[in-house]
DNA sequence: TGTAAATCGATATGCTATAATCGATATGAA
DNA sequence: TTCATATCGATTATAGCATATCGATTTACA
């Protein structure tokens, strides 16, 4: 097997290693090791050496592991390297945001068109296209879109995420903050802002209280 | 310790439970058991139970909790019930979006102004208000500001957190796709859509390989 | 009033992730 | 050529988390 099973945890940590390295200097070194990365992103060095040992196997003693070949390894291993086509549905602020997001190239993602109940324009800023929603499993059809992105608010979540599943999308980035009922052969990844501000408010809290000791 | 030691994992749960208890229908049951919350979220049942043990001690056999009463038991937790005062610094198309977000009340968080290098505007489309970057370190102090909210590009990013961190930010919510080099007792929250995005792409791989079988 | 059903809380088990240790290997300098 | 050092990879240990099981409690219903 090529692909030995791979936790949850070290697949969200591996596009840290990867932006870091492509921030490199060109003109730097051509050798990186685990232990120089682990002090750079602040991580221990042992899981750090692990995590690459995963996706490459090129790591030499005393020197570590050649820049270039780690990258690739790495966006091979996420996928980065073919792209993924998806659609966008809800072009609100947060939508737009994305679709205008110059970013997510890098990671071979690719923001295909938009969709809303109300379209208030033709083509986002950008030039992608946003149609209607009743146009949306005719479109992933025709393009077999394997992936969606739902940005609507949190009460047509659900059943833009059944219209999606139907037209065949396996995989759904959602945006929206509700839990969302799906099969079990169907990803759904949520962004939930909820969660990342409930620590940094609790976190807070313990501050606050440390201080008026 | 004042409350006993909660894990990080609980914590993002409990965002879940409380947004789905709020959406209930007001006129509905007044209790819900843990059983229900579970089928409901498609969670493990003694999970649930033992993540509002944590934050509550209202459950009642066969009748289960008393749904407001656990609404505030998660809110106070969560510190939800007194706001937190933010600022937001990049002003571009995620910025905004942030600052439109309404739902922000009913976490607590209150981001009062935007800062930018070149403000576009004077204020946002809600009223806020966008200052140059140079007014940022004045207005923290002056406002007492625990929380600062990192939406400018990757080159950007390490200087404004080192920038907030002089003001007395204790909590950073970190939406630039680069590592942030912070003291310890600053947290910071990165909300990386790379790591989302590298879970959905590889799954999508996975399942192309299943399907050519 | 008594019994059955349902739910809670606590304890115990298993698993996964993280951290620590040890040997192996290649480089560079003496 | 040899030895010291830095780094990798593998193995083992620890700890944290999720899941399963058990008894206790309380309500509903006969």
């Amino acid at each position: 097997m090529e692909t030995k099973k791979i936790s949850k945890s070290v697949l969200k940590r591996l596009p840290g290693y990867l932006s870091y390295l492509k921030n490199l200097p060109e003109d730097g070194v051509a050798h990186i090791s685990a232990t120089a990365l682990a002090n750079a992103l602040g991580m221990g060095e042992v899981q750090v050496r692990k995590d690459l040992a995963m996706v490459s196997d090129g790591g030499r003693p005393k020197i570590g592991y050649l820049r270039e070949a780690l990258i690739e390894d790495i966006e091979q291993f996420l996928g980065y390297d073919n792209v993924t086509d998806a659609v966008l549905i809800g072009a609100g602020k947060l939508g737009q945001a994305l679709m205008a997001y110059k970013g997510f190239d890098e990671y071979g993602l690719n923001i295909m068109a938009a969709f809303d109940r109300k379209p208030e324009m033709d083509k986002t800023e950008e030039g992608k296209p946003v149609y209607n929603i009743d146009k949306l499993t005719h479109f992933c059809r025709t393009h077999k879109v394997l992936m969606g992105i739902i940005t609507v608010p949190a009460e047509g979540a659900q059943e833009v995420a059944d219209l999606l599943i139907a037209c065949g999308i396996k995989a759904i980035w959602n945006f929206a903050p509700t839990h969302l009922d799906v099969p079990s052969n169907i990803l759904v990844q949520n962004e939930n802002m909820a969660t990342s501000l409930a620590v940094l408010s609790v976190h807070l809290q313990a501050q606050m209280k440390e201080e008026k000791k």
